[in-house]
DNA sequence: TGAAATGTTGGGGCG
DNA sequence: ACGCCCCAACATTTC
């Protein structure tokens, strides 16, 4: 049955306009693709590795195998749809037929529209109108076999493309905590519907409950599809459990619908009226952000296992990025810049809608005035303390009712061994307020 | 998918 | 017993 299938990867850097992963996502990119290439090796088939401009190289890897026909899943941005563009082009001028499938979203960008036939800007809506549409089909069951060429062209070997880190080994964590590849993936989404979607509701919101999916940077690497979670997740067939957990594959959605529309949100301010906000460059505030020495434990904690792990749960990423953009008054960039470069989950789309989503600058995004207190927030959603116990253990030995304001216990720990705050948050928050006051009102 | 300031209410202490 | 005040608890509004 079937005709020879190739299975290939290009690792484009070359591109203009695509941006170079970051150091964690190469990481994960490596030990993904070693696990792609053994599950294919083990169907009889083999994984070609190339680098280069991806539209060239396809062409030329197709030319080399006489094939006729070349698929691939479509992409939503800028530069990857151009590439996509001038593929499609030059393999139909060929006679190749040239295909793009959906099985990275639910949902098409351009299937979505309001009721004037524009793009959404408003999360909720654009979730309604998604809902309304027939449920997106189930996956495909994988092959059996995939049947092989009679010649395989050359592959670039894995090693030799350098993505994991040189010099001091600083993945271990990552290793301890993620299996890349297909069978981590699967494995993580049966345990998340069997054990925690249940809770998921109530628990989601706590990062020390560990009742959230872990799933995104399986979903980034196209591991896993979003019709295979979402398959999962429906068949549970209980409401009230899951659509919770489907409208964060909203979000997701939503960001690829913001990218396609609007273009590329990583750098460019969605609101230009922020184009003229006064951020300010502190590279010692920056610099205690980044290694999670701010002085408030609940942002330090998210900061190291993002360090560690390559990951940070989604309630403590809205309290680190309230903090830099509001109570450090830094652009939104920067931080986006160090999450592109840590975090194993780093997605273009989620990254920037996610962050202008905090600072306010983007679509449907928190209005100005609100800003997160890191104190009530850790009261709050660790009310125990056991994520910062377990993420800044010099504070581990604080009892509950301080552990999120050191400063307040019987005994503070000294500066030596947990800082103080680097701001004060109640002065930081009206200083916020006030610069967001300098803002020309939109519309 | 907030927080703080301000307003309202009702129970209890106390002169 | 009554009225006054205090303030916790809750609701509303404002940033």
């Amino acid at each position: 049955m079937g005709r020879p299938i190739v299975p290939v990867y290009v690792l484009d850097e070359q591109t203009v306009g695509i941006r170079r992963r970051g150091a964690a996502s190469r990481w994960w990119l490596h030990h993904s693709l070693a696990a792609l290439a053994t599950s294919l090796n083990a169907l009889g088939s083999r994984l070609v590795l190339r680098h280069g401009k991806a539209d060239q190289v396809i062409q030329a890897v197709a030319a080399e195998c006489d094939a006729s026909a070349v698929c691939w899943n479509n992409a939503y941005e800028g530069p990857s749809r151009e590439c996509e563009a001038r593929l499609k082009k030059a393999l139909q001028q060929h006679g190749v037929v040239a295909e793009g499938f959906k099985a990275n979203v639910l949902f098409e960008p351009q299937d979505v529209t309001t009721g004037s036939g524009g793009p959404f800007k408003v999360f909720t809506p654009f979730w309604k109108a998604c809902r309304a549409r027939p449920s997106p089909p189930a996956a495909l069951a994988a092959p059996e076999r995939l049947p092989a060429p009679v010649v395989w062209p050359d592959s670039d070997r894995l090693e030799d493309w350098r993505l994991l880190p040189i010099g001091p080994d600083w993945s271990r964590g990552l290793g301890a905590a993620w299996t890349p590849g297909e069978a981590g993936a699967a494995r993580r989404l049966a345990t998340f519907v069997d054990e925690a979607l249940g809770r998921y509701r109530d628990a989601r919101d706590r990062p020390a409950a560990q009742a959230t999916s872990r799933l995104s940077p399986h979903l980034a690497f196209g591991e896993i599809s979003p019709r295979q979670v979402w398959q999962a997740v429906v068949s549970r067939d209980d409401s009230t459990a899951t659509e919770k957990f489907l409208s964060e594959l909203g979000w997701r959605e939503f960001a690829y619908h913001l990218h396609f529309h609007f273009g590329n949100l990583t750098q460019r301010n969605f609101r230009p009226e922020f184009d003229a906000f006064p951020w300010i460059e502190t590279k010692e505030a920056l610099a205690a952000w980044h290694r999670g020495r701010t002085g408030y434990p609940i942002v330090d904690a998210g900061m190291r296992e993002l360090w560690t792990t390559g990951w940070m749960h989604n309630r403590v990423r809205m309290i680190v990025a309230s903090f830099l953009t509001k109570d450090l008054l830094i652009d939104w960039r920067c931080g986006e810049r160090w999450f592109w470069d840590t975090l194993v989950d780093a997605d273009a789309a989620n990254n920037g809608t996610g962050w202008q989503w905090v600072a306010g600058c983007g679509p449907d995004a928190a209005p100005y005035f609100r800003v997160f207190n890191p104190v009530l927030q850790g009261e709050k959603f660790d009310p125990d303390g056991d994520y910062v116990r377990r993420w800044v253990p010099e504070l581990a030995s604080l009892p509950a009712d301080v552990i999120h304001r050191p400063w307040s216990a019987k005994t503070p720990p000294s500066a030596e061994v947990y800082p103080s705050p680097i701001v004060d948050h109640a002065a930081a928050r009206s200083r916020a307020l006030q610069a967001f006051r300098t803002l020309k009102p939109s519309r």
